[in-house]
DNA sequence: TCAGGCTAAAGGTCAGACACTTGAGGGTCA
DNA sequence: TGACCCTCAAGTGTCTGACCTTTAGCCTGA
């Protein structure tokens, strides 16, 4: 990339109105040079002038063209790679990288997003339940018809070993089987969308609290599932997941409403 | 919250240790310290212990807490406010809140993230174009059975009016009614995750490259939609829903296309 | 009563210095 | 010749300390 990329100056987004205003006078607050500059590199980066592993200059080189301090690129910076749009490295060959998008960094926010917004009651378990119900049994319903041999075998690895039930299986069990059949759906896209809906459920509800017989019915269920696509049987695969979804239902409904007593 | 919350320092993560690692040996990274300050407070903010609305401790007096410089507390705050999880206020009465978390925070991350996996082709369109169907048929089902007044007179307002075709209304109508049925859908996590999907597909391929004889039959499929969901036909509004989607899907891929071509 | 100024607290910005990390090149010694 | 070590340079990481700016509350005087 050349250098006149970065020739923008701070000001230069003072040209951006909102015209939602009271009065009418297309007036946007002002922004603290750190979100400026932020702003400015992250459009670079979307619009796809700054590309995937591309270097951005030098700190003090970008502080110099901004016409700000170092640290207040340092700042901008900071705000970039939580969001997961840059990577830094140290020493000699280091420098601010544009980083590659991944789907493991959307799984890892919306789990953390997910479980606050179900936190703090802005989104409620039932929704929570229903999204997952919508999501799930399609993606059984594709597994069924898309799974590879690959998938089949990680499928069969998540089971309980015919030779006896390992009582500390059942929670990593489950989650690993329901990841499993999201992968085998194929679309990577429901893949990371639904894992996390599916991740908040258990990790807020589930964790340490499901008694062993509970465990025991699971894994009927799993097998049942597991069955049906190893058959290639899709429209079985989306009723046994679906059972196997209103099966855990009142689970989650009671965990629920206790995490909502007052005597938490 | 009392100032105990934050006596810890920047040490304290050296015995959070992946088991991961080829020799075995239970080693995690090295990492900075803005990033430990930053983990910190996320774990806090997370597990709830600092509460919706909370203020934190002023820079300087977190600083001397974490044994760091008021420079890599800032960066650790920068990192956290682009994750909309603290805000910061100037000024006597100031300082770095607790955020509540918004379903329009996660709109707007998903739709930026969905757009760079797109963009670098890790997810392609056609599992954009799958995702979308899984989400938006059901979303439309839904919204045949629990509209309110409010969201038909929402999606009233989308479509085109009697009178005669608005030319520039098709991009914005179609964007507009599609969010509407998805609010409609009384799901807000199905809303918020579908949003995004819908727009990154309208906004990479369709703005300003449809013809006019496109936009028309989409406003006669978005009436068929609606007619059925002021019905209150869940099943006529999916069939519609589902036609709809149907009829647009060779756009996008044709727009897909184009976009591979060397002669971009 | 109220407009305007004062003040203190907190975030925003800056300049400069030094420490730490890391790859590369060159030199030394067996 | 080859393995090893040293040094160097470029960059990020961190600290210090200062000053600016914003803002709410208080005070004062017309």
């Amino acid at each position: 990339m050349s250098v006149e990329a970065f020739s923008l100056s701070v000001d230069q987004l003072d040209g951006v109105a909102s015209e939602t205003d009271d009065g009418g006078l297309p007036i946007s607050p002002v922004l603290p040079a750190y979100e400026q500059v932020a702003i400015q590199l992250q459009e670079l980066i979307i619009k796809g002038t700054l590309t995937v592993g591309e270097r951005l200059p030098a700190e003090g080189e970008m502080a110099a063209q901004f016409g700000v301090s170092r640290s207040t690129i340092r700042e901008a910076l900071r705000g970039l790679s939580s969001q997961r749009l840059v990577y830094t490295k140290r020493g000699v060959s280091g420098g601010t990288f544009v980083a590659e998008p991944s789907s493991e960094h959307v799984h890892t926010y919306l789990e953390t997003t997910i479980g606050l917004l179900s936190g703090a009651d802005v989104v409620s378990v039932d929704e929570i339940l229903e999204a997952r119900e919508l999501f799930e049994v399609p993606a059984a319903r594709l597994a069924a018809v898309r799974r590879s041999e690959d998938d089949l075998s990680r499928l069969r690895a998540t089971l309980v070993p015919d030779d006896g039930i390992d009582p500390s299986h059942g929670f990593e069990g489950h989650r690993e089987f329901h990841f499993a059949i999201l992968k085998a759906s194929g679309n990577q896209l429901l893949d990371v969308i639904t894992g996390p809906v599916f991740s908040v459920l258990e990790t807020r509800f589930v964790r340490d609290r499901a008694s062993s017989g509970f465990w025991a019915a699971v894994e009927t269920d799993h097998q049942d599932i597991f069955d049906a696509i190893t058959a290639g049987d899709s429209e079985a695969s989306a009723r046994f997941m679906h059972a196997h979804l209103e099966r855990l239902r009142p689970m989650y409904e009671r965990f629920d409403r206790a995490a909502h007593t007052p005597g938490d």
